[in-house]
DNA sequence: AATGGATGTATCAAAAATGATTACAACAAA
DNA sequence: TTTGTTGTAATCATTTTTGATACATCCATT
């Protein structure tokens, strides 16, 4: 199945944040708006991504803001606050394969390492890449 | 989200296979009970992979085999052959973002060659792995 | 200290996907 | 013709996601 779009939806609220802490209180409402989903969605995630130590929101009066430089936050970092998956595991494993079965018995032995090197891989390419580096993106279509 | 114990089970199908082809007719039950799930699962899975081209089903008689050599079944193949994505796109991108919002006009346009980016290594990693290199450490873990 | 705008969170509902299970027609070989 | 198996439909329970309402809590400001 697919990555929720938990993922997007935290990396959008993210550019928004740092796109528009200039000029606006950024609230749950706002980035509803941009987003498009309701904003107890949006609440929801900024407290996971707060947790995660990746955002600093404000109660009573509003708003939130990065907690950390857009360049130190990496996708890797907000896949992992928002995607609430055991261990972070990418791959299901199914649960009861048979002992008696020579195959059954042996099966975890010979895919684990060999899914972990896929997730790895993945994981890999998303520490590459930082929020820094997709408002740079932003800020030159805006401009235009 | 997970991807789903599909592949796994897919993966051990196909170990099953090739492990048993020897000395016994490998059936939907045959597998249902190494894996441990209902054999209709199986079947389902083994449709699946066969319009791939992957594996051979007798109809009547019964049996599974694979199509072509474990060397050239990659586990690529098998992911995109079970997991039943929309155009194989691992992540899910919210659907409407606001077209009033610079940020949520511009957020596709800034993130899809990033997800592809991750993607594709995945993709690349999976490419990279066999079903005779599992069947090689699976042998070695019997014989043990 | 009262107010008003916002967050934090519980609860319920709806939709989608997964996986289990039963049932049975179609098929092939003995 | 019998037997064992596949192919597939139908149904159900469970889980996950997402949407939505409600409201207590909080805090800056008046």
């Amino acid at each position: 199945m697919q990555i929720s779009s938990r993922f997007t939806i935290a990396v959008h609220i993210l550019i928004c944040i740092e796109t528009f802490k200039e000029d606006y209180k950024v609230t749950s409402d706002f980035l509803a708006s941009s987003v498009n989903v309701n904003a107890v969605v949006i609440r929801r995630l900024l407290q996971q991504l707060k947790r995660a130590g990746i955002v600093d929101v404000k109660r009573g009066s509003g708003g939130a803001v990065t907690a950390k430089p857009p360049g130190e936050i990496t996708l890797l970092d907000i896949y992992n606050a928002v995607e609430c998956v055991e261990e972070g595991k990418l791959f299901h494993f199914h649960e009861n394969p048979s002992q008696e079965c020579p195959v059954g018995k042996n099966i975890h032995a010979v895919l684990d390492d060999r899914l972990e090197q896929i997730q790895g891989a993945m994981e890999r390419e998303m520490k590459s890449i930082s929020i820094q580096d997709i408002m740079n993106d932003t800020k030159k279509l805006i401009e235009k």
